[in-house]
DNA sequence: ATGTCGATGTCAGTTGCTGTCATCAGCGTA
DNA sequence: TACGCTGATGACAGCAACTGACATCGACAT
């Protein structure tokens, strides 16, 4: 492989992804991961911050997926609608990608530090969505709460999601832990 | 100071906070913490996991607080409620260290790793509030998105808290918060 | 006195990560 | 065709986080 081929960045997320399935992340070094795309380590470096990085690159999609949504939810929407209703939005990728996904969570769950990561990425879109819940007019601690209650919701509806053992699609699951919590925050 | 002074994780973790607020996390090193607690590397790492926690070492017993709060609160309560009520159970030993826990998290805000810890430590507690819920019959998802949206709630709340700006105590703050959750939720 | 045991020190080594400078492929331009 | 520019990459040195292995110290029991 030589020194020019192109998408580098793809090829070492594709030869972590590997390594790490193989034999879990902290067994695996940046120098193999950089090997194994013919690439140096130092390059590594240079297309991500830090070595748990290379496995949370489609965050920042994710992220500008959701705030479109929640700025185009229509008005009538309380905030918690708006935030469940850009969740759903997600249905259509998310579902293209399941073993992915799935392989990528087993290599999160087993590792502290990657679990790490995955909070701080979620509490960003938290953070992403309580903005644009604020442009829309929503006065905190509303949005900020909503934006929150929002990411609980996904997190429950995406952990039962990646789950073989269900044949739901995303955006029911999703339907179904909104109701759950607002059952729950009602006091029942 | 010799090399049998008591309380050796109390020295590195003032030295710890010392340092970290002078001249900020990163650029504090474990051996001028090790140094100044008049200890060696190699015996911080004995006392802590890694650099970072040894400005976590009170997540614990928050924790143990918080679990046997819900363990203890009374059946008539529904679930969020309990949780709830465990958070106010924390306002006692916060009102105590309000000046520490304002500088321990200014040095948190200005450190992305930090944040991070602080995360899992969130989510640890939230796990821990939901297994206690569980123990006492709540079902899932709805122990999980109580727990969730306690700590939602509880994030909301010690945001405030650490400000200087307002005078309320921290268990007002809670009560403020839930209701500001409930009413989100109730799609207000 | 002597032995045991937990806490600490010492030292070498691996790995994540960074700064610095050299090198290379592609591309425009004279 | 030769030249120079530019962005991506390589090569190398170095710091700091962290670990394993082994020696040492101080207290305490016998």
């Amino acid at each position: 492989m030589g020194r020019w081929e192109p998408n580098a960045r793809g090829r070492l997320e594709q030869a972590a992804l590997e390594l790490c399935a193989e034999r879990g992340f902290d067994q695996t070094t940046v120098a193999q991961i950089a090997e194994r795309a013919g690439l140096t380590e130092r390059t590594f470096f240079r297309h991500f911050a830090d070595k748990r990085e290379v496995l949370f690159w489609g965050a920042g999609a994710l992220q500008q997926l959701l705030v479109n949504a929640v700025a185009e939810a229509p008005d009538s929407l309380a905030p918690i609608d708006m935030v469940a209703l850009a969740l759903e939005a997600a249905d259509g990728p998310f579902s293209e990608r399941r073993p992915f996904s799935r392989q990528r969570q087993d290599i999160i769950a087993a590792n502290a530090e990657l679990q790490e990561r995955e909070l701080i990425k979620l509490a960003s879109l938290a953070a992403a969505l309580a903005d644009t819940l604020r442009r829309r007019g929503v006065k905190d601690p509303a949005a900020s709460l909503a934006a929150e209650a929002g990411i609980a919701v996904f997190k429950t509806a995406f952990e039962r999601w990646v789950q073989e053992t269900n044949q739901l699609g995303f955006a029911e699951l999703v339907r179904e832990s909104l109701d759950e919590l607002k059952a729950v925050a009602a006091g029942r």
